[in-house]
DNA sequence: CCCTGGGCTGCAACTAGTTGCATATGCGCC
DNA sequence: GGCGCATATGCAACTAGTTGCAGCCCAGGG
């Protein structure tokens, strides 16, 4: 029950609207937590029954009308609440870490694919990371406070996506020379 | 849609009951597709129904009786099929790091403890990731065909642990340094 | 005037994972 | 004989996330 809070958190920072906490949702948050707008919109309406949050329409100039939202005192203390309690790692799920270890039933070069897919997709999400640093954190070693914690969390992010790229790449170098290795047995073999 | 074929794969390595195949995942398998003994029993239910495995009773020996599975060969051809279906990476979500971002609202030493105690589960699991490199792989450069598969597997998994627990740690490091400036501004301003 | 696309909201039905719990067999010990 | 624990199986009800879809407002261009 992370997402609750995550909206919380991003609310407290600026009170947006669904349509806006999605897209934010897009560029920045979903970094570390991902969500789609029909959650967030399901999970603005119950937090609203709740009163963690509240609304107010807002008419747009030449636009639709959008609902804001903005954190109650109660949806802040229950985000207080949730700060100090104690969490665990969510168990570890990698789809294609599945795949790599029943490689021996399919075909080497289509893994081989998939990894330098997966590996290409990571690269991206480490440049895009690394601008967003650059962009908003030149100077790391000044942070403090908020835009420490901020910092963070983008460095976390980064760590991960470069730490999957590696793998990624790892698997694509392993499995590529024991393709060229098998078929070089294959054709001495044949030969 | 991965335990499937996370149950398949490691049903394909050798036939078990739903019970061994949850202590298999909860040592290994799990490391990189993490299941509960309920999701495996309900899965293997559904598998049963749709003719991916199948199962005979064996009478324990001093033990109650066991349901032992295996695959069939439509449950290997789904698994082959899935091997080959493009997937992607899932959505990153770290519930800690939400608490992080949110870092401001709460107390430091509370978050402190809270990353200390992550980082410490994450030192255990790359300590005991280690183990089990060096009792099953003490030689990679020599490895193989599906032990290095499985090689590469475990690797990936260390990989994660070593990234999340460095991580950790920067974060331990930075919050504890704003601590102690934090109080120091205090003391300063109080005196 | 109509069409398209962006802005904006939101639901139903589903899948995947979790929580809580139940039941039975068998063995060893008190 | 009963209790506790390991072995072994499995369900119901729930939460969290996903898929697919629907609908409305507004502006701009053809």
């Amino acid at each position: 029950m992370a997402l609750e809070h995550a909206i919380l958190i991003t609310l407290e920072e600026r009170p947006s609207s669904g349509y806006e906490l999605a897209r934010r949702f897009d560029r920045s948050v979903g970094h570390f937590w991902a969500a789609t707008h029909q959650q967030i919109y399901r999970t603005l309406k119950r937090m609203s029954e709740i009163r963690w949050v509240t609304s107010h329409e807002v008419p747009g100039e030449g636009r639709p009308l959008r609902k804001v939202y903005e954190v109650t005192d109660e949806g802040r203390d229950e985000f207080v609440r949730w700060l100090s309690e104690n969490g665990e790692p969510a168990p570890y799920r990698q789809e294609i870490a599945v795949k790599l270890r029943g490689a021996s039933l399919g075909s080497l070069p289509t893994l081989i694919a998939e990894f330098t897919r997966h590996r290409d997709l990571h690269a991206g999400w480490v440049a895009a990371f690394r601008r967003m640093e650059q962009r908003d954190f030149p100077d790391p070693a000044s942070l403090t406070g908020r835009r420490l914690h901020h910092y963070l969390v983008l460095s976390g992010g980064i760590q991960s996506e470069e730490m999957l790229f590696a793998w990624c790449d790892q698997v694509v170098a392993a499995l590529e020379r024991e393709l060229s290795g098998t078929s070089s047995q294959s054709a001495a073999a044949a030969g």
